[in-house]
DNA sequence: ATGACTGCCTCTGGCAGA
């Protein structure tokens, strides 16, 4: 089984290289964030002709996430994230596929920080702790991905000045990201890459990608079953080289069936 | 170096992203 995350940055200007990851990669499930767009334009069946199906929880111009799956129909678990019920931004999505519990996220980017923006990603992440600590009890087979928008560590980063000031590496992020994982739950990327190194992200400008100055914000946490079976990972960078690219990479790993 | 780019939905410029 193979799954990945990929922070598209706008399904309709992606499409056509979304398909192509999809038919060359053939991810078992794919996680997609920030597809941008209202949930009566989304191309569900572009996916089908490709043998994907899928379920999304859009808004109009921002957020937006997608689960998709090769050959089954993924079964919605859950729809937004609990804990706060004004919250109408569309970045959380559960589905069940094969047995496994998938949890995508688009984690808030949390930027200017101090500020509300900064407030909302870290109560975003507390109902997000609460969420995993219910799955967590259930004990079922459970990844949970997505653009988490936060630097682990400064080996996560090409160069950790250029960023110390981001919400993406404040300690009160970290120290959420820290307390997510704390119940036992595998960062797949970290176990496999211990040193860091790995990039997920290049920003479009100053030639970011060019130079090789990215940082690792999208992440796959595998509960213990899955961790268990885990072989692999990878970033598919060459994604990220390719015209009218995303500013993230897909990120996927190998679980042994 | 206070720079740099891209997508969205148009108030084709302002916002958001990271």
């Amino acid at each position: 089984m193979k799954i990945a995350t990929y922070n598209i940055n706008g399904i309709k200007a992606r499409l056509p290289r979304l398909k192509d990851w999809l038919a060359e990669t053939q991810p078992t499930v794919a996680c997609l964030q920030e597809i941008k767009c209202q949930d009566d334009s989304f191309p569900a069946d572009e996916f089908a002709e490709l043998g994907y199906r899928a379920i999304w929880h859009g808004q109009k111009s921002f957020n937006g996430v997608a689960i998709l799956a090769r050959d089954v129909q993924p079964v919605e678990a859950m729809r937004g994230l609990p804990g706060d019920h004004d919250d109408e931004q569309a970045r959380y999505l559960e589905a069940d596929v094969n047995g496994v519990r998938i949890v995508c996220i688009y984690l808030p980017n949390g930027n200017p920080q101090p500020g509300p923006k900064f407030d909302y990603k870290l109560a975003w992440m507390d109902r997000l702790c609460t969420r995993l600590e219910t799955l967590w009890t259930q004990e079922i087979p459970c990844a949970v991905l997505g653009d988490f928008n936060v630097i682990p560590e400064d080996s996560d980063i090409w160069a950790p000045k250029a960023m110390a000031d981001d919400a993406l590496m404040q300690p009160q992020s970290r120290a959420a990201w820290s307390r997510l994982l704390a119940a036992g739950w595998t960062d797949a990327v970290r176990t496999l890459n211990p040193r860091g190194g790995v990039w997920t992200y290049w920003d479009y400008q100053a030639g970011a990608w060019q130079r090789g100055h990215g940082f690792r914000i999208d992440h796959l946490l595998l509960s213990p079953e899955l961790a268990d079976r885990l072989e692999a990972v990878g970033v598919d960078r060459d994604h990220r080289g390719r015209e009218k690219a995303s500013d993230h990479a897909p990120v996927w790993a190998n679980l042994r069936d």
